[in-house]
DNA sequence: CTGTTAGCGCTTTCAT
DNA sequence: ATGAAAGCGCTAACAG
């Protein structure tokens, strides 16, 4: 039925080592052999099964990605980083996708460990004790991914996302804004949300400002909770100059419910955010956001795996990549 | 280093058939025995080599999905489907991004076949002869999702994009609209681009109107091509009064196109498309646009998946799924 | 440069 | 209900 490395061997009249060689590209073969057996492959129509060669070798060429939220643009945007690198270094890539569901999370790791992965990548949400537990059942590398661990004992590429929300505030003082609301993520989440929140209160603090509950809303970073959100504050008897969102998703829904009331942003409401997903230039007016290097904190990360795979000394396994305000319109000076 | 099947049995003192079955559920077992298994597995940290079983069974219960790009909304939706569903059956996903690319396509089908997948999910995109041979080397089932094969001998599922492409243009002429400019994708792709193209035709030629090739402008499904398509269009000594894009997110840089020349959507020009990605209803205006079952496409294509892995009888392996009207807000009567 | 020979860790008859 | 043993298809010493 299936032709194996065996019926090939006999086609080209070598040995199955032969044969091997040949499909593993290792140069100590006779250029006339190689013919042979590259043309009996042919013939047979013969196809490597990598099962046999990742339980032979120890080896499956292939990392394995964990992803919260594969429709988030955000996550897709890192898992192209990570694919261009990993076909650049001849890895596979399995996605596995999450739900944003920390069971769910678990058990995907568990059954990349279980396909015998080389490596593994793990990306955005909340890294708990759990998780650091069932990574460290695991013999292969991992790195964590637009996230990190508070222990920091996990090698990791990201932002330093409440510097990032920093900035955003900072510049929203800088033109004046001294009633800034903000739409928040979950605070439950050390490495992301509540780092943002940080940053927002620190830039307030600063500024001598007081951090107003009033002016805080928790959303979960979609479209609608923006809107809810900026509903809430544009209904409030002294409303906010501005708003902050911890994510562009959340910041557009507030400009549009900013302008479904019939204000206009950024004259009436001014709004910025994180991240600079491409809806950012998607929208009228153009968001105002601080740019988190997508691609690049994929490409860095599994950059960084491949070295952690082939055992190679890495200088700095918690890289914190710079983050970049990108001033559009949806900010004004008051 | 590895502790494995056989050190789990001597640990419990039975055989590794015994552990295998405990492993794999079979009922074959004294309740005695199974806990004894259980115990030592607990006491090893076994975790059962998914490579190891995949030679032995010449089963991986792994489904190989292609995907053609991996940041656009519709596949990604797609994958969501085939996701849970594939989750439901107990099967796990290997997720290949191809990068819209035909070499990388073939590559990437190869590489999974290779890795023995149980069964491939092709999304997207023309399927050529190169992908039916590239698909015959195989001797898993295969199913094409969200496209077709033109010669209709590939199972698949997918919505008849000439009748959806046909009902948006069909909904403009019914609000009185004579001079209808089309955003087509490419016309290279029969399964997609060119039927889309073709509905937007028949409606036009039932109504008695010309087509004007003045009117139809390739773009290449991106916010940015519609942007230009649409600027084109504004140029024109004889504007259209409306436009039919062949997706949404076309649509949407169309829209912000004619915004941005100081006119008004749909006052000035209305608007329509196909796909209803759920960007549709987070712009300003939200779009109307022709709904395409994103989410049931992947679902349906694994479910069918699912049956011809288990050598299932399949009444239809050519399923067209039903697309509908969305009407908001981009369209007005002229 | 090429062949021989052990496994890799598991499933699966076939006995018992 | 359990065990023994033969592979699954390939790689990796080792020998020559």
């Amino acid at each position: 039925m299936t032709v194996t490395i065996y019926d090939v061997a006999r086609e080209a009249g070598v040995s199955m080592a032969t044969v091997s060689r040949v499909v593993n590209n290792n140069p100590n073969v006779k250029p006339q052999t190689r013919k042979k057996v590259f043309e009996a492959i042919e013939r047979l129509g013969y196809r490597p099964n990598a099962v046999a060669r990742g339980l032979a070798s120890k080896k499956t060429t292939t990392v394995g990605v964990v992803i919260p939220d594969i429709s988030n643009a955000i996550f897709a945007e890192v898992a192209r980083g990570i694919e261009d690198i990993a076909n650049m270094y001849h890895y596979n890539i399995i996605l596995c996708n999450a739900d944003k569901r920390k069971d769910k999370e678990i058990r995907v790791i568990n059954t990349l460990l279980e396909k015998q992965v080389d490596g593994l990548l793990f990306m955005g949400g909340a890294v708990t004790d759990e998780h650091i537990q069932a990574f460290n059942t695991s013999n292969v590398p991992i790195v964590l991914c637009a996230t990190t661990d508070e222990k920091g004992t996990i090698p990791s590429v990201d932002i330093d996302h409440e510097a990032a929300a920093y900035d955003a505030v900072k510049q929203l003082l800088s033109e004046g804004h001294r009633r800034i609301a903000m739409i928040s993520g979950t605070l439950q989440d050390p490495a992301n949300g509540y780092a943002r929140y940080q940053g927002y209160k620190r830039a307030l603090e600063q500024a001598g400002l007081p951090v107003d509950d009033e002016l805080v809303r928790i959303g979960n970073y979609k479209y609608e909770s923006g809107m809810e959100a900026a509903q809430y504050f544009l209904g409030l008897s002294e409303r906010p100059s501005a708003i902050f969102a911890a994510n562009d998703e959340m910041a557009i829904g507030a400009i549009h419910a900013v302008q479904d009331a019939g204000l206009k942003v950024p004259a009436d409401i001014s709004v910025i955010s994180v991240d600079n997903i491409r809806m950012a230039s998607m929208v009228r007016p153009q968001l105002t956001t601080v740019a988190q290097p997508m691609y690049d904190i994929g490409a860095v990360a599994m950059r960084l795996l491949t070295k952690l795979m082939k055992k190679e000394a890495v200088e700095n396994a918690k890289v914190v990549l710079p983050h970049e305000l990108i001033v559009r319109q949806s900010v004004a000076s008051v």
